[in-house]
RNA sequence: GUGAGUGUAGCUCAGUUGGUUAGAGCACAAGGUUGUGGUCCUUGGGGUCGCGGGUUCGAGCCCCGUCACUCACCCCA
């Protein structure tokens, strides 16, 4: 038979990849719920129209999709937020406000693999939908600040780069560049900070130097605060500044500004986001981006549903894992036993099964040699195995119904009545 | 789809100008140890040297092809 591995750009989850996953998962939902989110699920595939839809007939070429024996067609998500969009208009108007949800969806698409980017991820979600106000966008903003305050990044180590589609729209109009041709700009500043200074002057000179030459769209967009950008400017105003001005006041009363800068070079794709937008980078920008989101004026629109206005952002596991990689700080994690039981002899064995069934019955984590061995044979599995402590089985147990718990950090030992050992051990 | 780099044990790697039976550390397993683990010692299992072809008396090493992985480009919802 051939050798068969695993599919390109996809994981196996070995035990201790496993326990690393799951660490990440409880930091997402852990911070999620703290903020008042509920988890959702949807399907793993979906109709492949409803990919179409969102985002036209040429993505189709980047998602695994099949036929059914009907015919049917779909596609492995490779987003979750038309399913977001498919669930929320399918009950909108009758879903309590604000609707606070979040997801940990494993997806797919068809790309080449490289550094942080697979072809099968998780992707966490957070959503607030139905607010049109900018509390809401500074708490989904606040959230991701929160988790990277678990993992302990600081901001020296991750910063969130935030902006607004409005107001580079105002930004760009102010250095003369009119509203029909930002989209051509917007499409160059995205790739702005990835393209040579040099080259990104001459593609912006030859299609917009007219307007306005390449130093002065630095002058402006290369800024870490509005108020530099605004000094460059001499000022702008109206509604988009007031709302972004309204937006950093929250991300102020969320204790989170230290983590965020204002980066107009934001941009994330032109036809989805209409209002804020932000990108988590790493600090030293070794990654591609560890999260992105925005708000988006009507979700459900598209699926001929109520209009429902939301901001939320998505963040991959690939990325984050490899800047912790990185940076060292992958937690060191075990599967620790509570205890782990040793017969002294293996006439003691039939008392060592029934204590092994008393702790399991009392939700310990107990666990013992398959081979009657030597004592030192099963201390050393005890040890392998990282439980808390080891329990030996013996004459003590004959005699007077006691049994030598081990304390295995600390090298001391006691005897413990059989009936005491649960409790015992728990206080342990 | 395009380009570059790398392929030797489960992992990290060594392997001389091409030369006998391809090695080490870690990991795994057994023993040293019939009432005490972590550190020690001994032994063992594990390899189609990615795969196929070529050159050669002889290829892990040289040549061609191919596949896989990694990184970057395209794209990034």
């Amino acid at each position: 038979m051939p050798k068969i591995q695993s599919p390109p750009g996809m994981r196996d989850f070995y035990p201790d990849d496993m326990r690393q996953q799951n660490w990440l998962f409880d930091a997402w939902r852990d911070v999620s719920r703290s903020f008042g989110f509920v988890e959702y699920e949807g399907p793993i595939f979906e109709y492949l129209d409803l990919y179409k839809l969102k985002s036209g007939d040429g993505i189709v070429s980047e998602l695994f999709h099949f036929q059914d024996r009907g015919e049917r067609e779909f596609a492995i998500r490779p987003e979750m937020t038309p399913t977001l969009a498919r669930m929320i208009a399918a009950r909108a108007n009758a879903l309590p406000r604000p609707i606070k949800w979040f997801s940990i969806p494993r997806m797919c698409r068809a790309e080449k693999p490289q550094k942080g980017r697979l072809r099968e991820f998780f992707q966490w979600n957070a959503d607030i939908l139905g607010l049109d106000e900018m509390i809401a966008d500074a708490e989904v903003i606040a959230v991701v600040v929160a988790f990277l305050r678990r993992i302990g990044l600081s901001p020296s180590e991750a910063v969130v780069k935030v902006s607004s589609r409005p107001l580079a729209a105002r930004l760009l109009e102010s250095i003369g560049i009119a509203p029909e041709r930002q989209g051509g700009a917007f499409d160059l500043i995205d790739r702005m900070t990835k393209t040579p200074a040099a080259e990104f002057d001459k593609k912006w000179n030859d299609e917009f130097g007219g307007s306005a030459p390449a130093a002065r769209l630095r002058s402006v967009f290369r800024q870490s605060s509005l108020a530099d950008a605004e000094a460059a400017l001499g000022g702008i105003d109206g509604p988009a500044r007031e709302a972004f001005a309204d937006l950093w006041n929250f991300l102020k009363a969320f204790d989170v500004a230290d983590f965020c800068r204002f980066d107009p070079g934001v941009v994330r794709g032109i036809a989805y986001y209409t209002g804020t937008v932000f990108e988590v980078h790493a600090a030293d920008r070794s990654h591609r981006a560890l999260a992105g989101g925005g708000r988006y004026d009507n979700l459900t629109g598209l699926l001929d549903g109520p209009n429902v206005p939301g901001v939320g952002f998505g963040m991959g596991d690939a990325p984050i894992q490899s800047l912790l990689a990185d940076l060292g700080r992958t937690p060191k994690l075990d599967e620790a036993l509570d205890a782990f039981l040793i017969d002294a002899d293996a006439r003691f064995f039939p008392q060592l099964m029934a204590v092994a069934n008393r702790l399991r019955a009392n939700g310990l984590r107990a666990d013992f040699s398959y081979k009657r061995q030597a004592l030192g044979k099963q201390f050393k599995q005890a040890s392998s195995r990282a439980a808390r402590v080891a329990v030996i089985i013996g004459e003590e147990f004959e005699q007077r119904g006691e049994l030598i718990v081990k304390n295995l950090a600390t090298g001391q030992q006691q005897a413990v009545a059989i009936e005491e050992l649960a409790t015992e051990l728990s206080r342990l």
